[in-house]
DNA sequence: ATAGGGTTAG
């Protein structure tokens, strides 16, 4: 009796610890328990599994696995849903499902979180189809979903481009024995305005001011955000202050979304004081924090400042992730420094983040840009993954400097991998062709993107 | 133990 009391204090002082990242401690404290007798339990693991994988990544969490059946505990479903949680926390779908597996072979039986995790999993991995069969089978089996389930469902359904079946399983809420919640107004929200369906969305924000419910921190961010990408940018300031007099702007994301917004429309000097408010409030700086101080910086001309930012950065400790090497590359490209750019795009592979697409279309547009359209084409040749920025800016720098038959070349093939292209330069292309005497070479041109057009809209 | 908001290019 004694003996589990304690074990159940020991497991209260690692929870402390993990909750603040000091894992080490709460290491030793396991230790020092099991020297005066007080023993782990599967508590114990499932705690340090989900600190781990939070915080280390998922296989020092799969070695604590270890240990735990090494001294004798047997993981439970907790466990391997914490395992599971990480592997989709880092798109890792194999990893999941042979997790998964794992459970159903030690005789776990898996719960409505288990199944939850699988089907955001799908969905993360862009497997719309897959996420729709665990639902069904969740709903169809003896397992009852719960309301994370419908959320899970109706996130998945708007990433995944379905904003409409995410509109009609929230209106069968209802129906379902469940009143969405505002985590559920969040999703949607969020969904809607990111396809482009605002109208919707304003109707779903109105509902949610008729509910009753309170909305929150990240309900504001989401409106913001719709503002600025609908160009309404006073209104989303307004929303900003707002946010302010109300309490909401605790943690970096209001600061970056605004900082992001003025930075765009070249509102530089305001984008500053925001930055400096930020920090005055003694906000704590993460990595996408940083990736917007460093995208200010660039836009400011300020290379050098970004560079050496990231270098601190990678001193202290923190991790830059694909948006820091990329703003960088886009930034030395502008500054006209295409060395600079390409040292680092190299750095970036070095450092594991491969095929980073964006970084590759900000570098051929700046190669081109300084004059080096032939080496910008040879890249282009061996890159694996291309997007309607690679050819739409391919195509513009062709067009710039006079090539339009390759740029016509270039346009058909892009079509012909059923890509959008930029109108513009679409009209680049046209209108070369026209200007230095191709006229029959437009004209047959233009025939072909307008079939284009009927059979990919 | 799972789910919601922020940063990049034409």
């Amino acid at each position: 009796m004694v003996c589990r009391f304690s074990t159940k204090l020991l497991n209260i002082c690692i929870s402390s610890f993990c909750k603040v990242r000091q894992l080490e401690k709460a290491e030793a404290i396991i230790i020092d328990g099991i020297r005066l007798g007080v023993l782990p339990d599967v508590v114990t693991y499932n705690t340090l599994v989900a600190a781990y994988t939070r915080f280390v990544g998922i296989d020092a969490a799969y070695s604590v696995l270890h240990r735990m059946r090494e001294a004798g505990i047997n993981p439970d479903v907790i466990t391997y849903n914490s395992l599971i949680a990480g592997a989709t926390k880092h798109c890792l779908l194999s990893r999941s499902l042979d997790l998964f597996e794992e459970m159903l072979h030690m005789g776990i039986p898996p719960n409505v979180w288990s199944y939850n995790t699988l089907m955001h999993c799908f969905f993360k991995s862009g497997k719309p189809d897959e996420a729709n069969r665990v639902f069904r089978d969740i709903i169809l089996s003896n397992i009852s979903p719960c309301p994370s389930t419908f959320n899970v469902m109706i996130n998945g359904l708007c990433k995944n481009g379905y904003t409409a079946n995410a509109l009609m399983l929230f209106r069968n809420l209802q129906r379902h024995g469940f009143t969405p919640k505002i985590v559920t107004y969040n999703i949607l929200i969020n969904g809607l305005c990111k396809s482009g369906r605002l109208g919707a969305a304003r109707t779903i924000l109105k509902e949610l001011g008729e509910s009753g419910l309170m909305p929150n921190a990240i309900t504001y961010t989401t409106v913001m955000k719709c503002c600025f990408r609908s160009r309404q940018f006073e209104q989303g300031l307004e929303v900003f202050l707002e946010m302010k007099e109300k309490g909401y702007t605790f943690d970096a994301f209001a600061y970056c979304t605004v900082i992001g917004a003025l930075v765009k429309t070249g509102r530089i000097n305001e984008a500053n004081e925001c930055m400096d408010q930020m920090i005055r409030n003694g906000i704590e700086l993460d990595i996408v924090s940083y990736n917007t101080l460093i995208n200010l910086y660039c836009k400011e001309g300020k290379l050098e400042a970004a560079c050496n930012l990231l270098d601190e950065i990678e001193k202290g400790g923190m991790e830059c992730d694909k948006y820091t090497h990329t703003i960088l590359i886009d930034g030395l490209c502008k500054a006209g420094n295409i060395e600079g750019a390409e040292r680092h795009l190299k750095y970036m592979n070095m450092m594991g983040f491969d095929s980073n697409l964006v970084a590759f279309n900000c570098f051929l547009d700046g190669l081109c840009k300084a004059g080096e359209v032939d080496y910008a084409m040879k890249l282009f040749e061996s890159m694996e993954l291309t997007d309607s920025f690679t050819y739409s800016s391919l195509v513009h720098n062709l067009c710039r400097a006079r090539r339009f038959h390759s740029a016509s070349k270039l346009l058909l093939s892009c079509l012909r991998g059923g890509m959008k292209i930029l109108r513009s330069a679409q009209r680049a292309v046209l209108d070369g062709l026209r200007s230095s005497g191709f006229t029959r070479e437009a004209r047959k041109l233009h025939s072909k993107i307008r079939l284009a057009k009927i059979f990919h809209y």
